[in-house]
DNA sequence: CGCTGCATTGAAATATCTCAATCAATGTGG
DNA sequence: CCACATTGATTGAGATATTTCAATGCAGCG
């Protein structure tokens, strides 16, 4: 099933089988797309959304010098651009970040799936939502961690996420992210970025880089606790947060 | 009307009158609110989302140690969390930070009146992306802007959003905000935010601090051009959006 | 008059950025 | 297999930006 992994861990099970069904024959195409080319430019009028397969993307505002600031990361199983649905369009650009497999939605299919189906866009509307408090804990992370802080909370983010579709098996977890694609991520130049990984190797927290390959966790503990990690936020809905619990 | 200025400058003739009228009716009630008193906590499970009629509402996380960080800036017009409606938990608190004046709507209510109306349930969908929209360039400005310039990006998106309430008359806008608030919001502490001010009154952009009264702007488009600013996220939906030119 | 809450200032301590090299791994053409 | 280019990680050193701590100023208010 294509959308095997949406909501996994969270929601996911909320979703009736008559509804994964009905969303799933209104794919209208799976496609490989491959980075650094936008698969969605900031402003233009768009009439599909993607839902991403398997891949990873991130979401880029520009700023006067053209460097970028990361806006948020997808990972499968993450609508890219739903929020494209109502809005008409994005923001932001969407980039794949290496070679990526999205399912194509279009707009006014699903606007005939869902009219009729309150169930259904209340949760596809709840996805959108759980992208902004996502977004919420950037700012967090953005305005009151330091450089050390911010890389730690967005690691711990990465394998919350990453947990919740089965892709961190404890220790690693496989995420073609660059030094400088955690900097843009997280608000520090590059160079830095690299001597706070240096720090968190000093303090034992992750492994030396593999590379842009992923990332070997030594102790998510100390991780959460430098950056203060609270993974609630990544939850919402009461019933299925009590798996989690806060702090 | 109550909801006389929801998505005022925006959307707001997208609605029908039937629409609005429906809305309106889904009004619990209107109830005076004051701060510091928190309106809603984070994490706790809500039966209600309020809309405010009129004041000023902030929400907030807050870091280890106590200190607060600025996710996001009601005024009048604004839904405060009507994302709690879909999510049942917020993941952040909401303060009013003076006296305020909200209408509660029931989610029971809410979800009588729009399980039928997949036109009015886009609207409301739309509102909460918009906020989304609005919370990511906030990442932009902590993540790209030195202090001076997310001082400015944050008064041009104040500016903005006065504006299409029509609570900006060109030169000032009322609203409760103390320096601290704006450290709050920008990532930055009180002492920078207080010589970040002088600097903009120096450069000529703003005038002397009333107080916590409201802000008199000297320059419009210094500001704009010191924080970057493209007002472009505050719209949302092409067509509406040409009414603003990009950039 | 003496609070109290905010705005303002100074000075030293830190954190982060920038610029400029260097290094290591990888791939490519000959 | 070698020379070379490319990409990303790493390091050093000086310049800037921002925080912190500690006072001071200033206005409204009981």
């Amino acid at each position: 099933m294509i959308t095997e992994l949406f909501l996994k861990g969270r929601l996911r099970d909320a979703i009736s089988v008559d509804d994964r069904a009905a969303l799933e024959t209104a794919i209208e195409d799976v496609i490989e797309v491959e980075g650094p080319r936008r698969l969605v430019s900031r402003a233009e009028e768009v009439e599909v959304s993607y839902y991403l397969v398997d891949g990873y993307m991130a979401r880029y505002l520009d700023d006067k010098r053209g460097y970028r600031q990361s806006v948020g990361f997808q990972v499968p199983g993450d609508w890219v651009d739903l929020h494209s649905f109502p809005m008409k369009r994005l923001d932001h650009d969407v980039v794949p970040l290496d070679r990526a497999k999205v399912a194509i939605f279009r707009h006014d299919r699903l606007r005939e799936l869902i009219d009729g189906n309150p169930r259904l866009t209340r949760i596809l509307w709840f996805s959108t939502l759980l992208d902004a408090a996502m977004i919420r804990e950037w700012i967090f992370r953005l305005g009151r961690l330091s450089a050390e802080g911010r890389i730690a909370h967005f690691i711990c983010e990465l394998i919350e996420r990453m947990r919740f579709i089965e892709r961190y098996d404890g220790t690693f977890f496989p995420v073609p992210l660059k030094q400088s694609d955690f900097a843009e991520a997280c608000g520090v130049s590059p160079v830095h970025a690299n001597r706070t990984f240096k720090l968190l190797r000093d303090r034992g927290l992750v492994a030396a880089s593999e590379g842009a390959g992923g990332m070997r966790i030594l102790d998510e503990d100390g991780l959460r606790r430098l950056g203060e990690f609270r993974g609630d936020y990544l939850y919402g809905e009461g019933d299925l947060k009590l798996q989690q619990p806060f702090g």
